[in-house]
DNA sequence: CGTTGCTGTCTAAACGTTTCGCAGTATTAA
DNA sequence: TTAATACTGCGAAACGTTTAGACAGCAACG
């Protein structure tokens, strides 16, 4: 059995209104009645409906989180820092994983909605986020990483274009002349950023951008692998290739490792995404950096800033990226006619 | 403007009882009516509001999830195997972080019982989780990974014992002699299950225990990499390190890194947590693999029966584990007066 | 001494649903 | 024909809060 307020008031001898007040503190009440109060709720251990208050008073201290994919740690990082900033607030974080099919986005959504919470953050999972809905719901909402094209309201986003293009200028400055993209998903920014900052560096450089270095891996582990396998297996395969996220690098080492295509002595690498066991791959990997607890914040501020009505002005705001050298870039090597052997020794024989 | 079933009830000239009969579908409505209300709903794009729902239903359609560590694959697939059957069940999960503090832990356990939520899925912070209070309220729970320990509950678990016992006498069988632990936090159950099981298998093969040799990591990066430091700057350092967490293999590793400890010329490393990175790793991990999305169905599986009141046997639920053979274990070799050149090579010079 | 204003408490009406019990009406049995 | 029996739909009372407005007590003021 569990108790309620008026409970509480009847113990306390006094209105629940009284018992409200104290509760919420927008009142002020005697210091008698407040410790008889007080003290009947210890007694009783009397804790607050959250349903009913959010019933009456139309807010629920929850906003919705939703992203495409909880098991890569780019996205539950971004969740740490809205949650740190969330809970400062008072407010409690609703995640959500959409494993990137628009179906299942589509039903968080109605259900995040359902709940009334007071605010959602998201990571859409392709363009055809509704993102329409949500504004004509009048619920606040703050994107960030991925972003529908053509979205013009609040949202966080690194720099993805110039983020490539350093990447890309790098992988040139060490000597490379044939790199080739293993690219996101062109549904969504990151995608379409990435893609272009690639190609306005190779251009600034008067490097061709061929069309069969160009690949899509989805942003998933499978879609690095077969990119990676296709671009190994060309007749004239590339000397570099730049990875746009962590996923699709981890397949594109896969396939490389199972091709004994070294890396970097045929291939070298870049991905995008740095996280922890970065420094621990074989080799260690030449990484896109981006301020993943920082961005989560800085959303999940955005998101308070809208939901409290603090009208600041919405719009896309900007990290910067940074590069993490390692050692899975190295200049250009002549080509191996076989691969071989070139894999970490199994023991030190 | 947000409508309501009154708003539905008036446009399809009904009562609002009949509206509730339509969204709930526990009473027969004649087709007339029911193609009335249907357009109306259509017509006003009205939504339920499933706060009210809740508070007079009493149900809540939410379970919440408490886990300590949002950033570590192991919760996060545990994670998507509940939410898949949550899915199923029509409930959605939401899932809190405790970064493995009891004290947000315990605020994140209010919140979740203020919202009134059908019950809780947690894997505690430290043995300290006040699952005393779970079951004071009447809420349904199930633990799972991380039990506190004397818990005689709903819970699911791997069997840690036998799982880590394996893997020691895996690397006796190797040839090891002198295995080192780094043993998990022994406020909860896998940190002591696990330790228990080195022993006992340590014990079978008439081998000492060293106390020098087990260390207590607590399941963090930190942890392993000062811990696999001690180890390694040993007088007799092991042959072989047995780590009882994905973090703290990570820690370790760099530490082993950073000493030019080769793995596994010099020392066998064997990690508990298998998942996507393990075979990218430098090298190739050996680990104790969990079925962690089969332990994540199951214990939500349990749950709503609990919510459901099929008094189905509460109780322990305990998962095989499974032996990933990979680059990272060996028989131990000579010992190298000095370490060095044995890491991967950086490029094929 | 009657206003006035302030304080602290209470009464009662919401908030948007679900659901119980009842009232019509149609169907069937006698 | 009448009585019993479904079957639909409706009115109204909850669920546990918040909050506007009423009101009583009291100090300060002219």
């Amino acid at each position: 059995m569990t108790y309620t307020m008026r409970d509480v008031a009847r113990l306390a001898g006094v209105s629940i209104a009284t018992v409200s007040a104290v509760l919420t503190g927008k009142k002020r009440v005697s210091d008698e009645l407040r410790g008889r109060i007080e003290e009947a709720m210890r007694a009783l251990d009397y804790h607050p409906d959250q349903v009913a208050r959010s019933l009456k008073s139309g807010s629920t201290n929850m906003v919705g989180m939703v992203i495409p994919d909880v098991t890569n740690p780019f996205f539950t990082e971004l969740m740490q820092g809205a949650e740190e900033e969330a809970r400062r607030a008072g407010m409690s974080v609703m995640l959500c994983n959409t494993d990137g099919d628009s179906a299942i986005e589509h039903r968080h959504l109605d259900t995040l909605l359902a709940h009334r919470v007071d605010g959602i953050l998201l990571s859409c999972a392709d363009s055809f986020t509704p993102w329409e809905r949500l504004e004509r719901r009048k619920v606040p909402f703050v994107f960030f990483d991925r972003l529908p094209v053509g979205f013009k309201g609040a949202a966080v986003a690194l720099d993805n274009k110039a983020a490539a293009a350093e990447a890309t200028r790098f992988l040139i400055s060490l000597g490379h002349r044939r790199i080739a993209i293993i690219a996101g998903s062109q549904n969504v920014s990151p995608g379409i950023a990435r893609l272009e900052g690639f190609r306005e560096a190779m251009e600034a450089a008067h490097l061709a951008v061929r069309d069969q270095y160009v690949r899509c891996g989805d942003f998933s582990i499978e879609g690095g692998y077969t990119s990676g396998l296709d671009l190994i297996g060309l007749p004239t395969p590339p000397t570099a290739i730049l990875s746009c996220n962590n996923k699709m690098t981890l397949g594109l080492m896969r396939a490389m490792a199972e091709k004994k295509a070294p890396c970097p002595g045929a291939i070298s690498v870049i991905g995008f995404d740095d996280f922890e066991w970065s420094a621990n791959f074989s080799p260690r990997l030449t990484t896109v950096g981006q301020p993943t607890r920082a961005m989560g914040r800085k959303a999940m501020e955005m998101l308070l800033d809208q939901i409290n009505g603090h009208q600041t002005s919405p719009g896309i705001v900007i990290f910067p990226s940074g590069l993490n050298i390692r050692d899975s870039t190295a200049p250009p090597g002549e080509m191996p006619s076989e691969w071989t052997s070139s894999l970490p020794a199994r023991s030190p024989a």
